[in-house]
DNA sequence: TTGGCTAACTTAGAATGTTAAGTTAGTGGC
DNA sequence: GCCACTAACTTAACATTCTAAGTTAGCCAA
């Protein structure tokens, strides 16, 4: 029996996670989970916790609890949602947009270099892996959650 | 500003290593870690935690401890390796076979399932993942890890 | 207005992952 | 023989995520 594809894409990324996150503590003392969320927030336009979770695929109570210390560590701006409910609206601080922009673009270009030294296209992969989560979405919200 | 490579491998494969842990624990009483464990095990050929952290792309700690539940539920039998050194020799108890036997086929076809209705070349798409992920071990290795 | 419903969020506790540091067992130069 | 080295594994402390259950805030029908 061969490996296959859900093993193969669960330690690919365990493997992509792991290194992102090795590389930002060392260059930047943020950790690759903590970057994913400000990323979000700043330039995917998740503006409360609730769209940060669906964004980032986990659930409310990870997010509840990395907004508290991103906000603590002076990255994110948590405020009650005058909109209404019981949301909160979330931004960066001048300093949390001051690491997303310093870090994002360097940090996709190593990964580009990976795929590139692999001889996979890059352009197809990402366009079948965005088509895969979409996908997997929509079933699931099909099926009731 | 778009979503991209790395954070879609990281939502995506979030999303299906949680639907697959759900699944697991509902039908079989076993969490996924534990189940890809003992397929690596039992299919693979890691007869050694060493080997069978580099094959699940996981710490020698997380195996070890994984190793020993798995060994107190009777599903995994830890032996000191008579061929030297401080190695382990990992098998399989009946029981953990007949798990592993009944589970594996099913759950890949759910995820083929998956793949078949978003439109994405599965062959393809399995292979380009298989490939990325030995580009990525060969880089580490060489980058001296 | 009041009682039930739903959505967003928080809290608590378990599972699983990490890094750092220590233990155990062979290997090899002297 | 012995000391240094390396590899495999364990232990300890901490980070992050999950599920389950509770709280908070609007909405809506009677």
């Amino acid at each position: 029996m061969e490996r296959n594809l859900s093993l193969d894409l669960h330690v690919l990324t365990a493997r992509l996670d792991r290194a992102a996150d090795r590389i930002l503590r060392a260059e930047h003392d943020i950790s690759y989970s903590r970057f994913l969320a400000l990323t979000l927030v700043g330039e995917l336009g998740a503006s409360t916790q609730r769209a940060l979770a669906d964004g980032l695929g986990v659930t409310e109570p990870s997010v509840s609890r990395m907004t508290s210390v991103l906000a603590a560590d002076g990255l994110l701006d948590v405020q009650p949602d005058p909109g209404g409910g019981n949301r909160r609206r979330l931004s960066l601080t001048d300093e949390g947009k001051r690491l997303v922009a310093t870090i994002r673009r360097e940090f996709e270009d190593r990964l580009a270099a990976v795929v590139a030294e692999s001889g996979v296209p890059y352009a197809e992969y990402a366009k079948h892996t965005a088509r895969l989560l979409e996908t997997f979405d929509r079933l699931e919200r099909e099926a009731g959650k």
